[in-house]
DNA sequence: ATCGTTATCGAACGATCGATCAAGTGAGGC
DNA sequence: GCCTCACTTGATCGATCGTTCGATAACGAT
């Protein structure tokens, strides 16, 4: 485990063993977007890839397991990578604005497996599911410190931070749901409105005749 | 269940008939909503119920007939009440007030059969998918109807109206998600937060020492 | 060439899936 | 009385599920 020394040899193979293991992952993360984790049977996935069902037990004991390893590679870093930006900037509105850009682009590299670990929730065993829900109270709890400092600073345009936390993130996980790689936007577009949307909302309330978004 | 008495002759069964679908439909709607289409079984429903397997298909015919039945009585009725909110209005900001509270209203009386078919869409063949996709879509034009009048009279922020439906649509089918019918808050009010989000945002950009939204 | 490890396979296991079947129940109409 | 028919059941079907097993195939090290 702890190789002593020697060696920074190629180890074994780990070209092919990784390859073969990130294909696994990877063709899973495709059918599990597209069918569900209960939609999507190990034969679907072993047939995807051309492989032998067993071989698949090769690398992973487990289904759930396979699940678990999408999980520790895509959204398990989300929460820290959220808590990073606490310490970007001292002012609230613009440690917000940095804490939603960082949302939006950390889950959209992990369109898929972000989507795959909001709608199969309840799919999974407990045990499965509890991490993910570990997961979602962090980054809940985030928001809360966030708005809670907004407020402080009179930012607010409510008092019920968790119903608007809650608003917030519908938004930003709806993103996954919609939002296509290959479309005609390109993603940072789409994140300014979708932050732009957070912060103001849908309403012009001042209505200049001129807004600073472009129009169609 | 021990079948309970036919009271004072009721005629005909329609009492007995209703309530037994009735009672497979709400099983089903729960099971459904806890674990999925593809992670509830025919005898989880029947075992919920305490009958058996095979009287559930005296009522419906497949599984998936089970599931239309569901989508038939609650979903279905959706892009017409939305629909008619048009007419109620002639203002256009005035009448989109209007449609958020209808469609929050009116997906929350069925939360958990509209949360199936938000989240399990996947799970069904193509063919059940295809009516709960068209649904959607109507929603979707609606709310871009109703967006595009808001552009046209100058109240809009952005004119990327797609994206913000969506965006809309993900804090009105979030909330599908979250709120518990037997917490704290009222439903009401709980409208009229997400209401005012969608409208105006988190950030409150007059920031006034009063707001009109009460403070925690 | 031989060995050990890793990678891969076909076959099969028991369990469960959705669905079917033939038979039994009981109440209402004749 | 008995006939009908909606309702209900236990047994069972073939298919598929996740998983396991024993046996090879491939390959680096010796």
């Amino acid at each position: 485990m702890a190789k002593p020394r020697a060696a920074e040899k190629a180890p074994a193979q780990p070209q092919d063993e990784l390859s073969r293991k990130e294909e696994l992952i990877q063709t899973a993360v495709q059918l599990f977007s597209e069918h569900g984790f209960k939609g999507t049977s190990i034969r679907d996935i072993a047939r995807s890839l051309g492989i032998s069902v067993s071989n698949m037990y090769h690398y992973f004991e487990t289904k759930e397991d396979l699940w678990l390893a999408i999980q520790e590679y895509s959204v398990r870093w989300l929460p820290g990578r959220l808590e990073a930006v606490w310490t970007q900037s001292a002012d609230p509105l613009e440690r917000f604005r940095l804490l939603l850009k960082e949302h939006l682009e950390s889950s959209g590299i992990y369109q898929k497996e972000s989507r795959i670990f909001m709608m199969d929730q309840d799919q999974v065993s407990k045990k499965g599911n509890v991490r993910n829900k570990q997961i979602q109270t962090r980054v809940l709890e985030i928001y809360l410190k966030h708005l809670d400092a907004l407020q402080q600073a009179g930012y607010l345009a409510t008092g019920r931070t968790k119903i608007l936390a809650f608003n917030i993130l519908g938004v930003v996980n709806w993103y996954l749901r919609w939002y296509k790689a290959d479309g005609p936007l390109p993603a940072s577009e789409v994140f300014d409105e979708i932050i732009e949307f957070i912060l103001y909302g849908a309403i012009n309330k001042s209505r200049p005749a001129t807004s600073k978004r472009k129009p169609a």
